[in-house]
DNA sequence: ATGTCCTCCTAAGGAGGA
């Protein structure tokens, strides 16, 4: 008999604050119903974190809320996921809410949100190639495992000129400097699959478009919201997309929900 | 160089971040 799967649509969101975006979160939750999202930039604390509506929509949830900046959230449809950390480990001094790990559906799931890091030059970028140091550091432990697992946020990184609707506009900035992309290349090479890059090629698809010059209706947009998986995992990659009518509604986070629908083993029916 | 949107602080716009 062959081995019996399942099918879970693993999503990531940056909201750009979920206090003004809980609605379209949640008509998007009902519309595509994901499996598990990771959500970042609540900028929220962990108190004003809209548990309940989103328990009402069918997800379980743990949060890492902060005020005014940062903040991430992993959601799990009917299941609520199990914590494994929260926070990078390599500084203890570091209070940004960027990181947080979990299992749900049988799945390990590392939620970030990496620093942007301009302006660059500067002590902000210096955080953010550290902040990918340690990133590196903690997915070596992930990729080997026996278990699927997925890394997944806004990694506020354009891994290649393709990613970005035009390249010299951006030169200067983080997102695309070449330690930067370096770091994003020397992370894949451990063995993750970008699951967007894998599907689509050659072809163009962005996940971010700015608030600037009707970026989004221009479809002048970057790709920096990403999906690795780990080889156990992606085996079992069959689509990928980028909800790009989320990012076209009024008042809409800068942002577009990006997801990547996988095929895993059910738990004890395979081999 | 510019533009736009979100949050906080605290009562009206300004600062900081992206």
């Amino acid at each position: 008999m062959a081995p019996r799967k399942r099918h879970l649509k693993l999503a990531t969101f940056n909201v750009n604050g979920i206090a003004s975006r809980l609605p379209h979160l949640l008509e998007w939750l009902a519309h595509e119903a994901p499996d598990i999202v990771a959500l970042q930039e609540l900028k929220a604390t962990d108190a004003a974190f809209p548990a309940a509506a989103i328990e009402a929509a069918g997800y379980g949830a743990i949060w890492h809320g902060q005020s005014s900046w940062n903040g991430v959230a992993i959601l799990a449809r009917d299941a609520i996921p199990v914590e494994n950390r929260r926070g990078l480990p390599g500084d203890p001094t570091d209070t940004q809410s960027r990181y947080l790990e979990a299992a749900a559906h049988g799945i390990v799931v590392g939620a970030l949100y990496l620093p942007n890091g301009n302006p660059q030059p500067g002590p902000k970028f210096d955080y953010k190639l550290r902040w990918m140091a340690r990133l590196a550091k903690h997915a070596r432990t992930l990729v080997d495992l026996p278990h699927p697992v997925v890394l997944l946020g806004d990694f506020n990184v354009i891994p290649d000129d393709i990613d970005v609707y035009d390249p010299k506009a951006w030169r200067k900035d983080a997102l695309i400097q070449p330690e930067v992309r370096e770091a994003y290349a020397a992370l894949l090479a451990q063995g993750w699959t970008d699951a967007l890059r894998e599907v689509f090629g050659d072809e163009v698809v962005y996940t971010f478009w700015d608030y600037f010059r009707q970026h989004a209706e221009r479809d002048r947009g970057l790709r920096i919201d990403h999906i690795l998986l780990n080889p156990v995992l992606a085996g079992g990659l069959q689509e990928v997309g980028v909800d790009r009518w989320v990012r076209l509604q009024d008042k809409a986070s800068d942002h577009a929900p990006t997801w990547a629908r996988v095929a895993v083993p059910v738990a004890g029916k395979s081999r």
